[in-house]
DNA sequence: TGAAATGTTGGGGCG
DNA sequence: ACGCCCCAACATTTC
């Protein structure tokens, strides 16, 4: 009897052992797996700290498949070109892969599965990524959901398949094909001087991804509902950062939520919710791909938005004067992500105030989020550019400093940014901010907080006001 | 997953 | 005890 042939499994968003669907088809073919992430044009093209992350998960995954008996192989070039040289090399006779969604991944997946069948290699897509597949959720009509309420309907109570164990052993080649060395990559090296002050907020791997869920169920879902509002309250979750490399799998957090919510946890249903929104940001986006750069109602296209512009790089630098914006700007920078009220409030302020196109905060934010995600980055812009389909309508202008005595009213998380302090961990955001920011910014703890560009309710009329010139245009 | 303007109500001070 | 005013505290409307 011959052995059964290697089975290549094309490692992409789902850096994990556990819950993997393309991990667990792999192994049930019989034969060996052979690991590969492959550094393609998807890879090249990432923001500085998504591509710094994906480094650091691959790295530390790698670590986790040698513990089961595995290696991650490392490749760079063109997807299918790599696939075929490794298929030459191994004999493998199949390749398995976990599915992405956004217009780019699509259109190289089906290319590469169809030259891959046509040369008689046997190949699967498994879902993983989702709960639901995005083509899978229709409405009554057929058609796919605009507004997030009716699609949170219609997905609560569909059936969600159960988890699947991690392998201990994975069974390795009789002889490995080549690697890249990861450090080759240089996958840092757009984060100037951000990567030794982001590497301490963030947490990386499928472990820590496990024990991030674990210490939330402990104690902070209780009070999600209301506490996720207060960014100085450390009761959401954090998981969007492993979720977007794949380090934990939503269907994980998907039962972990609906046993708390049985077990009668108060804020597991909103938990539940924000999983969704994360579903419905890839469901819009896979039926309306323009939806990740153009504006989703197209009446928009004749809106006069500023391009990119001094006002917009202050925004960046979190040199606006607005305490609330300037404290989330350095929260990015620093960390990596943002609190989820302070998106909405920055993104306010820079497409309202500063009457600027949500593209120049969405590229923002692709170059600075560890936790970058496509589909939720552009539905979240969309929705508070009131560009999108269920969006905020136009004239819902946050006030940055209402917003502020709302859910800031010690004005604890304002300090931690913008005055000094440590945080729950014993880390100084103030200053891992003047050390991650470029020199050429010229800001240091020494330069004084700049004055107002613009008054909020001067910044609120003119919006409006332009906001009403075009309607009226229109 | 707003904000601000406008409208309504009801308690308390006071003549 | 009463009307009047003030003004929070809500509620509704409008942008």
């Amino acid at each position: 009897m011959t052995k059964p042939a290697p089975v290549l499994w094309w490692v992409r968003r789902d850096l994990r052992l556990a819950d993997n669907p393309a991990l667990t088809h792999a192994i049930a073919s019989g034969g060996p797996v052979i690991p590969v992430f492959i550094h393609d044009d998807t890879v090249s093209g990432l923001g500085a700290a998504p591509k710094w992350r994906l480094g650091l998960g691959l790295e530390v995954f790698g670590k986790t498949l040698e513990g089961a008996g595995s290696r991650l192989i490392l490749r760079r070039g063109d997807a299918l070109e790599v696939l075929q040289e490794l298929i030459e090399e191994t004999g493998a006779t199949a390749v398995v892969w976990s599915r992405a969604y956004d217009p780019d991944a699509i259109a190289r997946d089906t290319d590469v599965k169809s030259a891959l069948k046509d040369q008689g290699v046997a190949v699967e897509s498994c879902a993983g990524h989702l709960l639901f597949e995005p083509w899978q959720v229709e409405t009554k009509a057929g058609g796919y959901y605009k507004v997030y309420t009716p699609y949170w309907r219609a997905v609560r109570d569909d059936p969600v398949a159960a988890c699947l164990p991690a392998p201990k052993q994975i069974a390795a080649p009789q002889e490995w094909p080549r690697s890249d060395r990861l450090s080759e990559w240089q996958m840092g090296a757009a984060m100037n001087r951000g990567a030794d002050v982001v590497r301490a907020y963030a947490c990386v791997g499928e472990a820590a991804a496990l024990q991030r869920l674990e210490d939330f169920l402990d104690g902070p879902v209780e009070d999600y509902k209301e506490g996720r509002d207060y960014p100085d309250r450390h009761v959401t979750s954090g998981l969007s950062e492993n979720l977007t490399y794949g380090e934990i799998a939503s269907r994980r957090l998907w039962h972990a939520g609906r046993q708390a919510l049985e077990q009668g946890a108060a804020g597991a249903e909103h938990f539940l919710k924000e999983l969704v929104w994360r579903e419905f940001a890839y469901h819009l986006a896979y039926h309306t791909p323009r939806m990740l750069t153009r504006n989703w109602r197209e009446e928009w296209d004749d809106f006069n938005w500023r391009g990119d512009n001094d006002d917009a790089e202050k925004w960046r630098r979190g040199m606006t004067g607005e305490p609330m914006v300037d404290a989330a700007m350095r929260e990015l920078y620093t960390t990596g992500t943002m609190h989820n009220r302070l998106r909405m409030i920055a993104g306010s302020y820079l497409t309202k105030h500063l009457l600027t196109d949500w593209r120049v905060g969405q590229a923002w934010f692709e170059e600075t989020l560890i936790d970058w995600d496509p589909a939720s980055n552009a539905m979240g812009w969309q929705w508070v550019a009131g560009s999108g389909p269920d969006a905020s309508p136009f004239f819902r202008v946050f006030n940055p400093e209402t917003q502020g005595e709302k859910f800031d009213g010690k004005q604890s998380y304002r300090d931690l940014y913008l005055k000094g302090g440590e945080d729950e961990e014993g880390r100084t955001p103030a200053e891992d901010f003047y050390k991650a920011i470029p020199r050429s910014w010229g800001i240091t703890a020494d330069t004084p907080r700049p004055d107002r560009m613009i008054s909020l309710k001067e910044g609120r009329d003119r919006a409006l006001a332009v906001y009403k010139g075009a309607k009226e245009q229109g």
